[in-house]
Parts: structure tokens; sequence; C-alpha cells
DNA sequence: TCAAAAGTGTTAACTTTACACCCATGT
DNA sequence: ACATGGGTGTAAAGTTAACACTTTTGA
């Protein structure tokens, strides 16, 4: 990268239209073949990936910085963001490695002795997306959440508490459906399930408890394609969702 | 206030030994004659109240921050402090009306345009509580949670989120015995968790579900005093009560 | 002896879990 | 015809909810 360049991002970063030492940290989860995805993105000239984040800026508010963030990666804008912990130790990793390894990026002077994160993570529709990198990388793309390789910063960490955090929340409310299309079926809606809690589900079970939410309407056809039964195609009743998310008072699975 | 002493604590809440433009905020909670009430500060000169909080030093990881405020608020410093939410809205409250109403103690060019605020909420055992105002407030009071005042900045919206947010968690998990002194009984309990979620109890189911978590022990003596028959004493068992904090796989109530 | 609050058990309703076979479809 | 995955019901176990009377104590 030329000097000139390398300068003005640097100038960026540390502009004072952020909020200074204060970053976002989004966790962008995605359902496709069976397995949870997360949108992961590689720096510029490096090997290194990172969670997609960055700065808050002066005139937007933390969740219109989220969601900011969200549209730039993912050209989404309505997704379901849920704010799930702040990151704000003294020390959340090695500073002098991160300044080493991105230098040709960003001046190691530039960096601040500490910043605080806050964690957000967002369900989106995995075919949606078009995953976008940022000014500091060149490349985003989707990993599985099982193959997630060492990241920059505290993310690996980062990442685990979001998973965490959906994994409770899962149990209050169908956050499920906001990962999989406007149509899906019962088994794919399980998958979901499975590759979120990490283990097997009852196929019989799990149909009840799902239908007994009232949150889900059947089509009267049937998805063709495979060389087995067709599965019934379900999409779900906004209002009734959102009813029941309002409520958050039922527990789940 | 002499101009020198209101200059020194402006100088001192503007210094960059801070996080700029983050604050912390906390919700104290304690229980005392059947009722839940919160810790407010009332500000110097004035009759506004607001919750005890303050910003983040550069020395000092974000739950150090919280650990330290409520040291000095309470004289406590083994505390259950739970981060519940980030407050992040461009406009949280009335800037110039609290420029306004603070003037006297606070330089208004000194106000950030915004600040995020982290909320914690923690609960304490009312009685060791030595309630203590900071440098710009001079009385630090317990409230009875429904009888709190209007208080500056967005802060009654943070009090109704931080109960909110232990309302859903005591689903989870015993919260509420942090709440109560070493030894208590079991109507003791029920009223808290009674006033807590704000809705009466059968004290037979409620006496056998906690019994059921097996984090209590009951003392051999009963409670005298009253003109009725005495209640058993009760203490919890701390290694069991923490298994269970960890495993949090409880349901409950 | 009376008033106040504590202690305690049973049943019905509901929820959760475990479990296995037949069906539809494409090759 | 067969391989693949989808759809479906029932019974047992466990959990939650509803409900009322007797006991102890101090005044």
């Amino acid at each position: 990268m030329p000097a000139k360049e390398k300068q003005s991002i640097a100038i960026k970063a540390a502009e004072p239209a952020y909020l200074p030492q204060l970053t976002l940290d989004c966790i962008v989860l995605g359902f496709h073949q069976d397995q949870l995805r997360v949108l992961l993105l590689r720096w510029k000239g490096t090997q290194e990936w990172s969670l997609p984040g960055g700065p808050i800026q002066q005139s937007e508010s933390v969740n219109a910085a989220a969601y900011r963030i969200l549209k730039e990666r993912t050209g989404l804008d309505q997704i379901y963001l849920q704010q799930f912990q702040v990151f704000g130790d003294l020390v959340r990793y090695n500073l002098p490695e991160i300044k080493t390894k991105l230098q040709h990026l960003i001046n190691p002077e530039l960096w601040y002795n500490r910043a605080v994160s806050i964690g957000y993570y967002a369900l989106v529709e995995y075919s949606k997306v078009n995953p976008t990198p940022d000014l500091f990388t060149d490349e985003c793309q989707w990993w599985e959440i099982k193959e997630i390789p060492n990241l920059l910063f505290d993310h690996n960490q980062i990442v685990e508490a979001a998973l965490q955090a959906l994994r409770q929340q899962i149990n209050w409310q169908p956050i499920g459906l906001n990962l999989l299309p406007e149509q899906f079926t019962m088994p794919e809606l399980q998958r979901l399930y499975e590759a979120i809690l990490n283990r097997p589900l009852d196929p019989r079970n799990f149909h009840r408890k799902i239908l007994s939410l009232n949150i889900l309407e059947r089509f009267p056809e049937r998805r063709k394609g495979g060389a087995f039964k067709s599965p019934y195609l379900y999409r779900f009743n906004q209002e009734k969702y959102e009813a029941v998310l309002q409520e958050g008072n039922l527990s789940f699975l």
C-alpha cells in the first residue's frame, strides 16, 4: 500500500468524529448446509481474520452503528440484532502483537492503549447476504462455526460469548426463525436448532413444540426435489411472532 | 461552592485519566421491610436525584470500575454485580436542562454532547450498606422502588430496564439470596421474590421449589420475636449455590 | 383466648420425554 | 425395488398449579 493511503486510513480511524476508545463487534450468524456460519473479514495483505466491527460515530446511536456496520458488510438492513455483552477488560489481547501484524495498515502509534467493545450478534438469512469487506480488509467470508481460525484481538472469545448468549436466548424466544429463508421445512428448522444447541433433538417432540407456539403457517404445497417424501413448507406469521418476542414468557426446548 | 472547588471537580470529571464519553450506572438493590429498595444520590445544592455511577479510569477494567463505584457508595466489596445493558442512544436526556440544573457544580462547557453508559445492577445486603455520597452529591439514600422520584438523566428508564433484566434472570438463577442477610426465614425469602416479581406466590409451592434447589441449609433454631409461630432460619450453602449459578440450567418460579 | 403468621401434603392439570413405524419420492 | 429422509401418536415420568387447615407464639 502506498504511504499516502496508509496515512489516510490511519487518520480516519483516529478521527474525533468517532467515540474514542469504544468499538463495536458484530457476530453475524447465518445458516447454510446444516451449519451455523459466521461472517469474518481478512485484513489486507495478511492471512489474519477478525469479526466485522468498528468505531461509533458521534452522530449515530450505538444501535445505529451496529445496523450501519451490518448494512455495510451484508447489504441487509432489516436484521435481528442483539446487544449481548460489553468487553471491558484492561488487557483484552496482545496489543504489541496486533500493532506489528497490522503495521502496514495502521500506524502503530494510533492505537489506543485500550478500547471497550460492545458485542452484538446478528441473525441473518444466509442467501441474502452479500459479504463485503471494509477499508482494512480485502475479503469477507462465511466460516463454519466449528472451523473458525485464530482471530485477531479477542475475537475468538467474543464469538464464544455470543454463542452462549444465543443459546440462552433461544430457550426463551424462537430466535431461530430469523436465520431461515421465508419458506422453510420443519426438518430444516430442526437442524438449525440442533446446530445452535449443538445436540440432537427428537423430531416428533420438536414438531409439536414449535407448532404449539402458533407462530407458523403451513403452505398447502410441499417442497419437491429429493428422493424421499416431500416435506411441508412453512413460513412464520410475523404478527404472532412479534407478539411472542414481546412477551418472551415462553420457555422453549 | 467556591469557584475554585467547582473548577477542580470539573477538571477531574474531564480528565483524560478516564475513558471519554463512556460512563457506568449502577442500580444498587437492597431489600428491607418487605420492600425492594434502590440507592440514589442527591446532587449538591439541589433536590435532584440520580443513580450512582461515573466514568471509567484508563487503568481499570469496566468491571473493576463498577466494583470501585459500589465500594465507594456502599462500603461493600463482595457484591453480586451484573452488567445488563448498554445505553447508547444519541439523545438520552435533555442535556441543556441538565447543564442548567447542575451548572453550579459542573461547568456547562465540560459536558460531552453525548455519552454511552453501561448499566450494571448490584444485589446487596441492605443492612451492611453504608450509603455514602460522592463528590457531586451530598446525600446517598435508599428509596423504595415504587417511590422513586423523577431522576436526572435517563435514570428512571435505566432503573426500569434493570428491573426487567433482574426479573428475567431470577427465572434462571436463585439471585434472590444475594439480597438477604446470612440467616433468613422462608417467608422473608418469599416476600423478596414477591417484591421482585411483583406478584404473590403460594407459600407451599415456593417452599418446595426453593428447597428442591438444594442450596439451603436449615438451622436447628427458629427465630423468636413475633406473636406467632417462630419460623425456621436458613442460610445458603455457598458451594452448592455457586454450582447452580454456574450451570444456570434450572428454570425457576 | 385471640390474633397473627408459619408450617405443611395431596391431587389434578399440564409438560416433557422417550420411543418406532409407515409413507412419499427419485433413481 | 430400494434407499433416503419426512411425517406422525401414545404412554410414562416429571413438573407445576391449586388449594386449607393446624400450630406456635406473644399480647
